[in-house]
Formats: structure tokens, C-alpha cells, sequence
RNA sequence: GGCGGCGUACCCAAGUGGCCUAAGGGAAAGGUUUGCAAAACCUUCAUUCACCGGUUCGAAUCCGGUCGCCGCCUCCA
């Protein structure tokens, strides 16, 4: 339940406004309420890492909001006709509802795979013909638009702060030669004439489909109402597709269209050009350099992923490379290590006293635990920053590992790391160590000895040979096996309790 | 050409006027530990924040300039 609903107000927050250009406190329309609308896919093909980056950082915006205490409502639209989803059901002489049902399913189970809470609607410019329709006639009927040959094109000029978002003076916006006869190169379609054999939906202004834009303001709209109060995407939708949406909806509802305008940075790739230079670029589908989720995920948990993109800013651009999956699994790793090592601490007693017999190591897992929930608070309540939050999570493992070290802590840690599991437990906020330690143990295991290539039950057998030469006392045999395992990538720990081993995850 | 942004250690990355003689992760070197290891911990690793000026008692943080890079202006998360 809301805390707004039980007499508590909301967690305050601030938050980065692309119209101001600064970070703003936030102020929702509704006292105790947020709707967020986040454009989504246009599904014609896999989704990729790029996007994954964009549904991870507003699935966990939207957690850590409801947490809060806010009511939040959450919508991400699909567009599933379009020119490119025409275009591709065509080359593979496919029904293009068809192709796009087909990714829409394949969208979903990504989503599943990425453990999003799912919106609270999903709306597809199919099914919001209505709406859309209406809103068209609406802005023909204000003067806003016109229609010219079967089509209708929003009149740029008759929205005096169009550019406002992206800092285009109108003026000096110079649209691409679209087709049609449009009276003002600037102005773009809200609806497009239907050509020979492409879908098409009757219209008071003959057969056709709706434009790019007008699906998204439609759709905020009938979810939404006439204003929201935050609206998302990618850096790279903010000119023409944001702009225009700001022009239609304003024009259309009277009213402005959204009050905080929250974009994510976009994936880099380094480029090595001909002359040896290094360069980062984008990772685009236009670009044809794309990972796709699926495959990012057979290679590492989830989890992995999601931290891969929540250790930066999500406004910041963030390289992908080889190794920075491997390297956030390695992180993750880190975590879920230091919270199994708390988590078997035993003992008991006061908490305070505990800390002062076992000195200051056991205080300053004590004190950190303690002052987590503030400290990561306020991380996330300045710009939804990330990165600090989860570096506080690391100078708290830090300090866990310190404390295990010491002889008498694993029987008589327990109190003592009492806050600090519960501080760990806040990163599920985060879809962040949402599991076991053996599940995720096991998960790393499976998706990295598959990526690798190495049989798992060949492992065993030389670790089982090992363990046999070290019973033997027979130290150069296991040393060799060692060496063996090693060369596969395998970590053989000896411990107290028996033989343990994982993946070397990142590379010496 | 227009608009916006960025430049912090070997790599990734927080910090945006004094708590910064700059968080966190990875890599590297030495040490503790170990049959040998691994993990973990300790130490070292930016007196410095692209460069040059300026404002200020005080700047990585503000202003001006220079250089470099990126995004958008065409579909793109």
C-alpha cells in the first residue's frame, strides 16, 4: 500500500527535467501519485542490449518509487505497424501482424528473463486506433493540422514553443524531404496515406496509418490523461520524436503534455576506424551493431546485466565491451560472497556490546549497516544515482569481509551484522540480489561453463581426482590438476568444510 | 552548419563551490594467510580532476577561451 495511503507522505525525491535542463525536485500532479509513460518497441526485430538498458533503468526507477511510498502508474507502449515492420514482414513474405505479434512474444520473454515488473498497461497503436483518430481530428479541427492528399501533417508553425525540448530554434529546424506534399518541409505526418498492400485503417480522411508520433500522445493520453507526470526514453528520442509529441499533445489537450521529460543515456561501442583510431559509437540497429538481450544472457545471469547498467548514471553514455559483463558478474559476485559470509555469522546478544568485544572492524560493519538505509536513500533520492548507491553497498562488503576475517567472528558476528544483511536486502529495490546464494552460484556455473565451451562433468572428474591426490598427500599431482583446472578457468578453493570452486570471471 | 552533452588514475566510474590531501569496481605490485593455491584482508597505485586564463578567502566543481570526443538534426532505447 502506498505509504500516501496509509498517512505518510511519499519519499521525496529530485530529479533531472531534459525541458530545464537541470535537476529539479519533483512534484507529482497528484499529491502521493506518478504516472510515467516510456516509449517502448517497435517491434520488428530482437530486442537488444540498448533497449534492455532503457526497460532495466525505469523498471528499477519505478521499484525504488513504489518503495517509497508513491502510487505509481506505469505505462510502456509497443508500436506494432510501422514502416520498418511493413518493410521486414515483406522481405519475409510474413503477415506483418503476424511479425509483429511474433515479437512482441519474444519482447515479453526477454522481459520475463530480465525479471520486469511488468506496466501497469501496454497499450499498441493497433488497438488504440480510436484514440488516435480522435486526436487527429482534434488537431485538424483546431488548426493545428491539415490534410492533403489522404494524408494529415501536423502544422509546426502553429506551435509557437516547438523546439522547446531539444533546443531546435523552429526556425532553423530543417525537416528531411518527406514524402508528400506537405506545406511546410518542418511539419510531419500524423497520418499517412495508405500505399498498394500495406495495412491500412479507415479514416475521415481516407485509408491509412498513423504517424510515428501521434501514437504515443494518443496513448499517454487514454492511459494517462492530459498530463503526466514524468515521460521516458532515450537520449536518442528526443529530437523529432519527444518534440513532436510536446507539439501534438499540447496543441491537442490545451494543457502541457509532461511535466518532467527523464532520458537515458545510450550504449557506446568502440569503433576502431581504418587509421587505428578509437572512437565510441552508439549501438543502434541502423548501425548494425547490436547485442541482443538474449544473447547477453547466455552468457551471464540477469542480475549481472542489471548491474552491468546500474553501476553508472543512467544519463551517462556507457561503453559495452567484451568484458563488461563479465567484469559486473564479477561484482555481483562480490556481493552475494560477502552477504553468504554475514548471513553464517552465529552468536548472539546485544548488538552494540557484541561489536565492542569483537573491536573496530565489528563496529564499523555495526555503523555502516546502520546508517545504509539513509546513505542509499539518498543516493537514489538525488537523480536516482546509482552508482553511488551501489558504491555504498561496496564499502559495506568491504567491511564484512574485514570482520570475517577475524577468528571469533563467524560464531559471534551474527548481531553484530544484523543491519548489514538488511542493508544488502535493500538492493532487490534494484532487482539486485534477489536470489540464494546456491541458485546464483549455480546460474553463473551453468551460463559460463555453456559460453565457454567446457563440460561440466569433466570438471567434476578432476576435481574429484584432485581431492583423491590430496588425500594422498601426493601434492605434485594435485598441483598439476591444479594447474589443469586452472587452464579451464576453474578456481579450486580449499576450505575447512571440503572443496569448493567456481569460474574465474574476469580475465588476469 | 544548427542544437545538446562529455573529457576524473592502466580500464570502468561517483563526486558539480569548503566534509575532496577525489567514493566504488576491475587490473597491477608487495604483504598476511595457505602443503601449494584461491578467496578475503592490509599496503601501494590521481597533492590531482583535458589544457590555458579568470571569479572567489576557497574550484574537479562557477565564468571565458583552446583542444579532443559523443549524441541529435533521417528510423533508433
Amino acid at each position: 500500500m502506498p505509504a500516501s495511503e496509509a498517512g505518510a507522505p511519499p519519499a521525496p525525491f529530485r530529479l533531472y527535467n531534459t525541458l530545464s535542463r537541470q535537476v529539479e525536485p519533483f512534484e507529482p500532479l497528484v499529491p502521493g501519485h506518478v504516472s510515467i509513460y516510456a516509449c517502448g518497441m517497435t517491434v520488428y526485430d530482437h530486442a537488444h542490449v540498448g533497449h534492455a538498458r532503457a526497460f532495466v533503468v525505469f523498471d528499477a526507477f519505478v521499484r525504488w518509487l513504489r518503495t517509497g511510498g508513491w502510487s505509481v502508474r506505469f505505462v510502456r507502449n509497443y508500436t506494432d505497424v510501422d514502416d520498418k515492420i511493413i518493410r521486414r514482414a515483406a522481405e519475409l513474405g510474413e503477415d506483418p501482424f503476424a511479425l509483429a505479434q511474433r515479437y512482441i512474444d519474444d519482447f515479453r520473454a526477454d522481459c520475463d528473463a530480465l525479471e520486469l515488473a511488468p506496466p501497469e498497461a501496454e497499450p499498441r497503436v493497433t488497438t488504440s486506433m480510436d484514440d488516435i483518430l480522435a486526436m487527429i481530428g482534434e488537431l485538424v479541427a483546431k488548426g493545428h493540422a491539415y490534410a492533403q492528399g489522404g494524408s494529415v501533417w501536423f502544422r509546426v508553425d502553429s506551435f509557437a514553443d516547438y523546439g522547446q525540448l531539444s533546443g531546435q530554434r523552429p526556425d532553423k529546424v530543417c525537416a528531411a524531404p518527406d514524402t508528400g506534399d506537405k506545406a511546410d518541409p518542418r511539419d510531419f505526418a500524423l497520418w499517412k496515406a495508405a500505399k498498394d498492400g500495406e495495412p491500412s485503417w479507415p479514416s475521415p480522411w481516407g485509408p491509412g496509418r498513423p504517424g510515428w508520433h501521434i501514437e504515443c500522445s494518443a496513448m499517454a493520453r487514454s492511459c494517462l490523461g492530459h498530463t503526466i507526470d514524468i515521460h521516458g526514453g532515450g537520449l536518442d528520442l528526443v529530437f523529432p520524436h519527444h518534440e513532436n509529441e510536446i507539439a501534438q499533445s499540447t496543441c491537442a489537450n490545451g494543457q502541457p503534455f509532461s511535466r518532467w521529460w527523464m532520458h537515458n543515456g545510450l550504449l557506446t561501442l568502440v569503433k576502431h576506424t581504418a587509421d587505428g583510431v578509437v572512437q565510441d559509437v552508439k549501438m543502434g540497429k541502423s548501425l548494425g551493431n547490436v547485442v541482443n538481450i538474449r544473447d547477453a544472457l547466455q552468457q551471464v545471469p540477469a542480475e549481472a546485466l542489471r548491474l552491468y547498467y546500474l553501476q553508472a548514471h543512467y544519463r551517462s553514455p556507457l561503453p559495452w565491451t567484451d568484458d563488461a559483463l563479465t567484469e559486473a558478474l564479477a561484482m555481483l559476485a562480490r556481493l552475494y560472497e560477502a552477504r553468504e559470509l554475514a548471513a553464517r555469522m552465529q552468536g548472539e546478544g546485544d548488538a552494540d556490546r557484541v561489536a565492542e568485544a569483537l573491536g573496530a572492524d565489528a563496529q564499523e560493519v555495526l555503523s555502516l549497516g546502520r546508517a545504509f538505509p539513509e546513505r542509499f536513500a539518498q543516493a537514489l533520492a538525488d537523480d536516482f544515482n546509482t552508482s553511488a548507491a551501489l558504491g555504498l553497498a561496496f564499502e559495506l562488503t568491504r567491511a564484512l569481509n574485514r570482520l570475517a576475517n577475524h577468528k571469533k567472528a563467524a560464531s559471534r558476528g551474527g548481531p553484530v551484522v544484523g543491519p548489514a544483511l538488511e542493508a544488502l536486502a535493500h538492493l532487490s529495490v534494484l532487482g539486485l540480489l534477489t536470489r540464494t546464494s546456491e541458485a546464483f552460484d549455480e546460474e553463473v556455473k551453468d551460463k559460463r561453463l555453456a559460453a565457454l565451451g567446457i563440460d561440466r562433468a569433466h570438471v567434476e572428474q578432476l576435481l574429484a581426482q584432485r581431492t583423491q591426490a590430496r588425500a594422498d598427500k601426493d601434492w605434485a599431482r594435485a598441483d598439476a590438476l591444479r594447474a589443469e583446472l586452472d587452464a579451464l578457468r576453474i578456481v579450486v578453493m580449499d576450505r575447512p568444510g571440503g572443496v569448493a570452486w567456481k569460474l574465474r570471471l574476469t580475465e588476469g
